[in-house]
DNA sequence: TCTGGGGTCCTAGGACCC
DNA sequence: TCTGGGGTCCTAGGACCC
């Protein structure tokens, strides 16, 4: 008998441990809501019911809300992560391997015996223990138990919220029946690119040629396509590996203007951050420090700068990041534009052993010798216009920009943190230094 | 008026080295 | 003055996930 494995997750998990502490929510459609109360991150079946989509703002669904008696609740991390604990406590328990997958999900390698009686034992004791609902799904692969898990939860009546994708017709069938931006892994994106290839559903996907597949996807595509097929690609990783960046940001509830409140909101995340990097006893070797407009007003100027550094000596004190965090700031605050958001990022994050202590910090590159400004200015004079610019900065600022903040199609990109990079620097890492 | 905050992996291309 | 190929490391950006 060939091994399985079983994605277990919570079904709606931070509406259920809301309920938990709550039990007069019971029945009730319950919704809990990002970090600034600003979107619904969180619904409970009667909320789904509704209509309330995930991820929607609140403001556009209070009249929902109000009409229907929705309970409204600001998200409690600290209490998720406690029942989490629980959650996975048990799992561990019933498993020969688990990975802790997310917040509210786990993969499980399961023993050989390990069959629907047994999964519908684990979710009743779940249940019974914690008080929080899971769905099991089962499978070869960790797509397919995946897969499973979704069905189980689409048609929990039937399947008790248990589910095995075995092999043969039946499966095939449910295949068929399921399109593909389903599968784990592919998004938007690539699901246009599927159907593109003629290929819509689960089914199409897992009998598409391989080659062709490579040849459009990529790797991560192939190893897809194979775990689909039953052979496992992702192996389960019971030991989390250390984590590479640690960052902090938030949204402002009204934008701010003034370089000195940014950095003082900076300071904030500045010292949040140090804190989690010390806690997992790691060492920064990078400081990256963006900054974002707002990017729902249309017509508003926008500007999404960010710089980084790499530093020569690896540190978590909050006093030397902060000092690093702050120049670079200042490198690419600009006055005139309303900021929504600032943030900072600690990366190249290394363990004890590359540790050395920072004695005088000399890692912030010298003034730059080429006037950015006037780089980026005439390349949007050549190219946009200061409403429609063409070039923003990169990863950071951009990865959740709309269309218009995109680079045009065929400009290559001239990008900002280009720029930046080929600044001349004293005093950084390997790279850095080869360019001054 | 209000519209989250984190993370990961892969790839392409440049810099650099021998 | 012109010529090569192979390899590594790094950064930026794209795509996806919870």
């Amino acid at each position: 008998m060939k091994s399985r494995l079983a994605l277990v997750d919570c079904n709606n998990f931070f509406c259920s441990c809301e309920r938990v502490f709550d039990p007069s929510l019971m029945g009730k459609p319950v919704v809990v809501l990002s970090n600034n109360d600003g979107c619904i991150i969180s619904r409970s079946e009667e909320s789904k019911a509704l209509g309330i989509p995930m991820g929607a703002p609140l403001h556009e669904q209070q009249e929902v809300i109000r009409r229907n008696g929705v309970k409204v609740m600001s998200s409690n991390y600290t209490l998720y992560g406690d029942m989490s604990a629980r959650v996975m406590t048990i799992l561990r328990e019933a498993a020969t391997g688990m990975e802790v997958y997310s917040i509210d999900e786990a993969f499980l390698e399961l023993p050989e015996n390990f069959g629907f009686q047994e999964a519908r034992a684990l979710r009743a004791k779940v249940l019974r223990w914690t008080g929080i609902p899971v769905c099991i799904g089962m499978g070869e692969t960790k797509m397919l138990a995946k897969l499973a898990n979704r069905h189980a939860k689409k048609n929990r009546e039937k399947s008790g919220g248990v589910f095995e994708m075995g092999e043969g017709a039946e499966a095939e069938e449910l295949m068929a029946g399921v399109a593909c931006d389903a599968l784990w892994g592919v998004g938007k994106n690539l699901s246009r690119r599927l159907a593109g290839l003629g290929i819509t559903t689960v089914l199409e996907f897992k009998k598409a040629d391989p080659v062709q597949i490579r040849k459009s996807l990529g790797v991560v595509g192939e190893r897809m396509l194979r775990e689909v097929n039953g052979t496992r690609c992702l192996q389960l990783e019971e030991m989390p590996p250390d984590r590479k960046g640690v960052m902090a940001s938030r949204s402002f509830g009204a934008p701010l203007e003034k370089l000195e409140e940014l950095e003082e909101a900076l300071a904030h995340h500045v010292a949040r951050a140090g804190e989690k990097v010390r806690r997992f006893h790691l060492w920064a070797t990078r400081v990256d420090v963006f900054l974002q407009t707002n990017r729902f007003q249309k017509g508003e100027p926008q500007y999404c700068p960010g710089a980084g550094v790499n530093l020569t000596q690896a540190t978590n004190g909050t006093a030397a990041l902060m000092g690093i965090a702050a120049k670079l700031l200042k490198k690419i605050y600009r006055p005139g534009y309303k900021y929504k958001k600032v943030g900072v990022m600690l990366g190249g994050l290394v363990g004890a052993g590359a540790y050395q202590p920072v004695l005088a910090f000399e890692g912030v590159r010298e003034e730059p010798k080429v006037d950015i400004d006037k780089i980026v200015d005439e390349i949007n004079r050549k190219l946009g216009d200061r409403k429609n610019p063409v070039i923003t900065r990169g990863s950071m600022g951009n990865r959740r920009l709309g269309g218009a903040w995109r680079m045009k199609s065929g400009h290559r990109s001239p990008a900002y943190t280009t720029s930046w990079s080929q600044l001349p620097v004293v005093g950084l890492g390997k790279s850095g230094a080869k360019r001054s």
